[in-house]
DNA sequence: CTCGCGTCATGCCACCAGCGAATGTCTAGC
DNA sequence: GCTAGACATTCGCTGGTGGCATGACGCGAG
């Protein structure tokens, strides 16, 4: 039974062990092959290279010049197979490889590092790279193969319907409910299920001036219209706005740890702003890395650890 | 018909194929296979390496990040085989290798560097060494494989025998005829088959006390009882008292070359020294080199250059 | 929507490459 | 000369390997 469950190798390893023996019947009790196996073996060589690669002596062989620089190649070769195999196997164990994550802006903020913490203390060896864009190009970008796995989030239909245009798989993770970002002492600062009629006389901080684009905007249909007054993309600028008491602005529950603390916060009642699901997204009929595999279910485990409940974390107050 | 005069590295072309082409049908036409052939290659490549190495896309295939990995190791891996396969071709063609020339140290005069000269000439390429020794040493060098080839010389059934004993084929190529080198101006420079008896009143210049280790010794057996003057080893030395005057002295044919210009010298006839052979040796059941091979018929040619006859080239006196 | 096309996967068959067992041959050593 | 040990060779057979035909699937044109 000569050790079949390697590749057509076989050549090589006779080829060594003979040189290495000096016998073919040694080599053959060595690799479990007969006499005769290694003879042919040996002789196909000898006739494929066109040359005779071992001295028959009346004790053995001995490796003819021809034979000795093969033999040098031959054993490069086998050393190379091996480092394949010890890599690719590596590369199952997830002690090497990569893994690429895109995810939206405020999921940066605090889930996927969070996941990522996790994941990089349980495969060291992976590199990971991680880069924040909007989901649709989230979703080109795993189309393009050049991310691994993303997080994206949107409105539900909307972003199932973009991700199967592109072939590209979702796994919903959670439904993300919204604050409100209050300035300190606010009289409605820890509050849940915060209707935002009662915010109507509030003055709003937007991240866009069409309000379509904004997180605020996504809350007219309920025909709530909010006073605008102030435009602000900045992320920082938007929170300095609000501690000063300028106004007060919408954030998304997975901002919510980076909210500075200073800031009082109130949940906003789900069925005034529109749900915004947060998906997994992996590219469709490209089989998972390992990498990729092992990152789902810290990522779920993550998600689930999020507020699901009425309010989140901290959510009262300042500390 | 899948190329088959290549050892089982098929798999690793295919592979290859289909990873540059990103297609198993192209792989399959470029390499003369089935697309079938391929599917099942690569399907089992994948399972003994138990994991994916293509994902396989609406149209044609991408490497998985495993097979990506094992790409480099296959492209590698087939360089590899690919310079074992120039250099044991260039070996054939004696564009490299090596040859390991033995001879006695007279043979090293002027016969050996000639013909090695003709074979650098020839073959640039392959790495000659050269040394010179006794003929048993030589012998025994042959059969422990230090040495590829030797040029031996000695009395004909001692050294067939020792040759025998040794394993060691002997391939006669000259019989070497005796000079006697004389000072400057003698009576006798450049006469041809002189007896040794016209000798007699001469003083002689030996190379051992022992007269049998000498090229003289071995011609007592004729009777002759010479007149040793001086016993002086070195060869610088034994010509420097010749050319003053102090003696004569046996040399071999082949040293004749290497004979300072100012002597005068003349042939011994052969019924008065024995016969000494000169002969190629190789080892037996070790096939030879090609370098060896190749260098086996130079040195015939050399040899057959050699004066069989009477007389050497420039055998009358000094220039 | 359906059809056609291109892609990979698979079932079935044939072939021969390669193995095992036994035998032959050569050499060395006693 | 005989024995022992090594490689070579022969014969029969199995299993791997490729070819052919077909199936499954996704895309894109009409």
């Amino acid at each position: 039974m000569p050790d079949s469950h390697d590749f057509p190798t076989a050549w090589l390893r006779v080829f060594v062990e003979v040189a290495r023996t000096g016998s073919f019947t040694a080599a053959a009790a060595a690799l479990d092959y007969t006499q005769s196996a290694v003879s042919r073996q040996i002789a196909a060589l000898e006739a494929e290279f066109g040359t005779p690669l071992f001295d028959r002596l009346p004790r053995g062989v001995r490796p003819t010049e021809s034979g000795r620089l093969l033999l040098r190649h031959a054993e490069a070769t086998l050393a190379q197979l091996d480092r394949a195999r010890v890599e690719l196997a590596a590369l199952g164990r997830l002690e090497s490889g990569r893994l690429r994550v895109g995810c939206f802006a405020t999921a940066a903020a605090s889930l996927v590092p969070q996941v990522l913490g996790a994941f990089r203390a349980a495969h060291p060896g992976v590199v990971v790279t991680l880069e924040s864009s909007l989901t649709a190009d989230l979703l080109r970008r795993l189309a393009e193969d050049v991310l691994d796995l993303a997080v994206v989030a949107g409105d539900p239909v909307a972003t199932r319907a973009a991700a199967d245009a592109r072939g590209v798989l979702l796994e919903p993770l959670l439904d993300e409910r919204m604050l409100v970002a209050l300035p300190p002492g606010h009289r409605l600062a820890g509050r849940r299920d915060l209707r935002l009629a009662e915010l109507a006389d509030e003055s709003w901080i937007a991240g866009s001036e069409r309000p379509g684009d904004t997180l605020l905007g996504s809350a007219l249909g309920s025909g709530f219209r909010p006073h605008v007054g102030y435009v602000v993309g900045d992320w920082i600028a938007k929170q300095g706005l609000v501690a000063a008491g300028f106004g007060i602005t919408l954030v998304p529950a997975l901002a919510a740890a980076a909210l500075r603390p200073d800031l009082a916060r109130a949940t906003v009642h789900p069925d005034d702003v529109p749900v915004r699901t947060v998906w997994a997204a992996t590219p469709r009929g490209v089989t998972p890395g390992a990498a990729a595999a092992a990152f789902l279910p810290l990522l779920r485990a993550g998600a689930e650890a999020f507020p699901r409940g009425p309010a989140g974390p901290a959510v009262s107050g300042p500390a």
